[in-house]
DNA sequence: AAGCGTCCCAACCGCTTATGA
DNA sequence: CTCATAAGCGGTTGGGACGCT
């Protein structure tokens, strides 16, 4: 048995809307309101249509300031950026650009801004001597070097210029390949990092899987300053420090901090050690955080799942947030 | 002009979340 | 706490507009 439509379909106008339709929902909802319940609404405003449709007409096309057209180069790095860092979250993205709707970005974003965003990120041609601008190929085939952010000597284009002037100093591969997915799991940074996994000694699926069969997989939550001092007040210690504690959240245990395990990137036995200790990696925004506060707190399963998908059996990797550029350059090292 | 392919976006679908009884 | 209902949300799609041959 299916879901119960939300009203009857047989007796409601679908499709486009007419000018006539427009103007009676307007000035229902100018002179009364939403009043709170779309689905009386049409009914009320003499409309043969569903409160869904009536809603996202409102909200997608009538409501005032809805801007329309062209959305600029700020809008674009905006979108870009928040993209880069929360995924495909619309409603919030679309809450920080004024009279821009969910729907509109998120149309923008998959008929034209991605593909802007991905011509300028191509790799140079092969003939090229100086690709020091790292290329999502590049990282591809050069795995356990140390990310230099200051060897770029290649002039970025124009598009990703304007990029990192809005707060990247620096658009490394791994934000690359998250900005460039095209997935609709929780997090592209979460799928690109799990298929380059299969070449990467650190995060490869093999490794993983083979270590990731028990319930005490340790767990090292990949962060800095607020992150773990959020995750620390999760244990049962009070002294709000992080380093060397236990977190205790759905049979997992912190075996170290992020900055113990942080490894000098030129010197790569770290490596090791980080392979013998790790066998799950959670780059944890400080929502994340919040969340599992509140779901200890509240003594509630909910909700490492949805947003932060199914912490018993995967790798786990959300968006990167708040100081990611820092978190983001410590896990480039190990990503390499 | 006709035919075809691609692009674009408004609207829909159905899942998740919030709310209230 | 459970359940029902409505709103919110994001992925998908139908079909018109447009461009090319």
């Amino acid at each position: 048995m299916g879901r119960a439509p939300c009203c009857d379909k047989s007796n409601v106008k679908r499709g486009p809307w007419s000018p006539e339709e427009d103007g009676k929902l307007k000035e229902y909802i100018e002179k009364c309101g939403t009043g709170g319940n779309w689905i009386s609404l049409p009914q009320k405003a003499g409309l043969k249509r569903c409160g869904k449709s009536c809603r996202l007409r409102w909200l997608n096309y009538l409501r005032p300031n809805i801007k329309h057209g062209e959305f600029t180069d700020e809008e674009d790095n905006i979108i870009c950026t928040l993209f880069a860092t929360i995924g495909s979250r619309w409603s919030i993205i679309a809450a920080q650009l004024p009279g821009r709707t969910d729907n509109d970005i998120k149309n923008y974003w998959n008929t034209k801004l991605k593909k802007k965003l991905m011509m300028s990120m191509a790799p140079p041609p092969p003939s090229s001597h100086s690709h020091h601008f790292p290329s999502y190929h590049h990282h591809q085939t050069s795995h356990l070097q140390s990310y230099n952010t200051t060897t770029t000597t290649t002039t970025p284009s124009p598009f990703i210029k304007s990029l990192t002037s809005s707060g990247f100093d620096m658009i490394s591969p791994l934000l690359q390949s998250n900005l460039m997915g095209t997935t609709t799991t929780n997090s592209s940074l979460f799928q690109a990092l799990q298929e380059d996994g299969n070449n990467n000694p650190f995060l490869s699926n093999k490794h993983y899987n083979n270590n990731n069969n028990n319930n005490n997989s340790n767990l090292l939550v990949f962060g800095s300053g607020s992150h773990e001092a959020a995750a620390a007040s999760c244990s049962s210690n009070s002294d709000g420090s992080f380093g060397g504690q236990q977190l205790s959240y759905g049979g997992y245990q912190t075996v170290a901090t992020t900055t113990q395990l942080m490894p000098d990137p030129h010197h790569h036995h770290h490596h090791q050690n980080l392979e013998e200790q790790v066998k799950q990696l959670i780059v944890m925004p400080s929502t994340s955080c919040d969340d599992i506060i509140s779901s200890s707190s509240n003594n509630k399963k909910k909700n490492c799942s949805g947003e932060y998908p199914d912490i018993n059996n995967t790798l786990l990797i959300s968006s990167v947030v708040d100081d990611n550029k820092a978190v983001q350059e410590k896990l480039m090292y190990y990503y390499y």
